[in-house]
DNA sequence: GTATGCTTTCGGC
DNA sequence: TTACGGCCGAAAGCATAC
């Protein structure tokens, strides 16, 4: 029953984790509300909470909220810490710990700056085994950064991640060979990683609600309503079935975006576009990549997000590429928008590029063969 | 009708 | 009572080709 015959992957999910960082940093605000902020710098105090200890999320502080909101919910503690994000900080405590958790596994796939996977092919005893090295790894993690993670065993990457997601912070969970439905069936099919609210609002009109309900239902209804691709995909899932690999994926997108000091209508904020495209052309050139497809994202005063790309068949590098596109692509936007509301004014602009590739190396001889 | 690829919006942290 | 970041990948929406 828990042989090897079973795939062994095992998601790692740090706690809270840059309001964690803080508190390894600076041990004293260990019982107190931490709030780690984003500030926009537009007042003192404007921006918002990019996360929160569970001090804090127990007196109701959320990720997203205003940080006026926060200290709102707040005001009564008098010992409430409110830091500024410090991401530099928390690649370097991210990048000792993904090293620990690459050495303790076959294969790793590095999924945001605070969550892995990583899969064992030789356990050749007993399941338990994989449990066991997983608790390994979280006490080697508590051991050598005082971070603690929340850890799901399973026989592949969906039930890991449905396993690590069941309990937080500090959880341990593994669902055994077999136990998959088990665990997933009295779970509402939102729950389902891939199924998003339009997805379980259609799932609804044929009464199914939980995921047990969904791995039941008829291959053929599922095809109707999702189509020969979709439907069958759906239905694996809620059998707990997926053969995605745990691997390295490559980065498919940067995007840097700002707040404005002012909201400020096209002319006023090209030399900030100037700017972000300085960087996000820098980042390219670092990691060696070029983009097909450059686009611009805007956020109102009223806060209504807006977005347009445009795709060319050429990598794209070039600081002034990438600025000229976006500067189109703003125009358009304003040309488009002025006729339903104007002056259409922004608070936020970015740039994003994506469609990323290898750059390609540029040789004489390789051009000189096609003359 | 379905697959595919592109664009826009959503949602988590 | 309002308040409001930056970044990513996923989901949804849409156009086109067969």
């Amino acid at each position: 029953m828990s042989s090897s015959r079973f795939r062994a992957v095992i998601a790692v999910d740090l706690d809270y984790f840059y309001a964690q960082c803080e508190e390894v940093r600076d041990p004293s605000i260990r019982e107190k509300p931490v709030v780690v902020c984003v500030y926009s710098r537009r007042t003192e105090i404007s921006g918002a909470v990019s996360t929160c200890n569970y001090v804090a999320r127990g007196l109701g502080v959320r990720s997203g909220i205003p940080i006026v909101q926060a200290m709102r919910i707040l005001k009564d503690r008098t010992d409430s810490v409110f830091l500024p994000v410090d991401m530099e900080y928390y690649e370097t405590v991210s990048e000792r710990i993904m090293d620990i958790l690459r050495r303790n596994c076959d294969r790793f796939e590095q999924a945001s700056v605070d969550e892995a996977f990583l899969e064992l092919l030789k356990f050749d005893q007993q399941y338990n085994l994989v449990s066991a090295r997983a608790q390994e790894i979280k006490e080697e993690i508590l051991l050598s950064e005082k971070l603690t993670c929340s850890v799901g065993v399973g026989t592949n990457k969906l039930l890991a991640k449905m396993a690590v997601d069941s309990k937080k912070p500090d959880g341990f969970t593994t669902i055994l060979p077999g136990e998959e439905r088990h665990f997933l069936d009295p779970l509402p099919v939102g729950k389902l990683y891939g199924i998003g609210p339009k997805t379980e609002e259609k799932l609804k009109t044929i009464n199914v609600s939980r995921i047990g309900e969904l791995a039941l239902t008829d291959q053929k209804v599922l095809t109707d309503l999702f189509g020969k691709n979709l439907g069958p995909t759906l239905r694996r899932l809620a059998n707990g079935i997926d053969a995605s690999p745990v691997q390295e994926r490559p980065v498919e997108q940067f995007s840097r975006i700002v707040t404005l000091k002012k909201d400020a209508e096209y002319f006023d904020f090209q030399d900030v576009l100037e700017e972000i495209a300085l960087d996000l052309s820098n980042k390219l050139r670092s990691a060696k990549l070029t983009s097909r497809t450059i686009g611009i994202i805007a956020i109102s005063s009223l806060l209504k997000t807006r977005s347009r790309s445009r795709s060319s068949s050429v990598g794209i590098q070039s600081i002034e590429k990438i600025y000229e596109t976006a500067s189109e692509l703003f125009s358009e936007l304003f040309q488009e928008d002025l006729t339903l509301l104007s002056p259409l004014k922004l608070r936020r602009v970015g740039i994003r590029v994506s469609d990323l590739s290898q750059e390609q190396a540029i040789k004489k001889g390789s051009l000189e063969r096609y003359f």
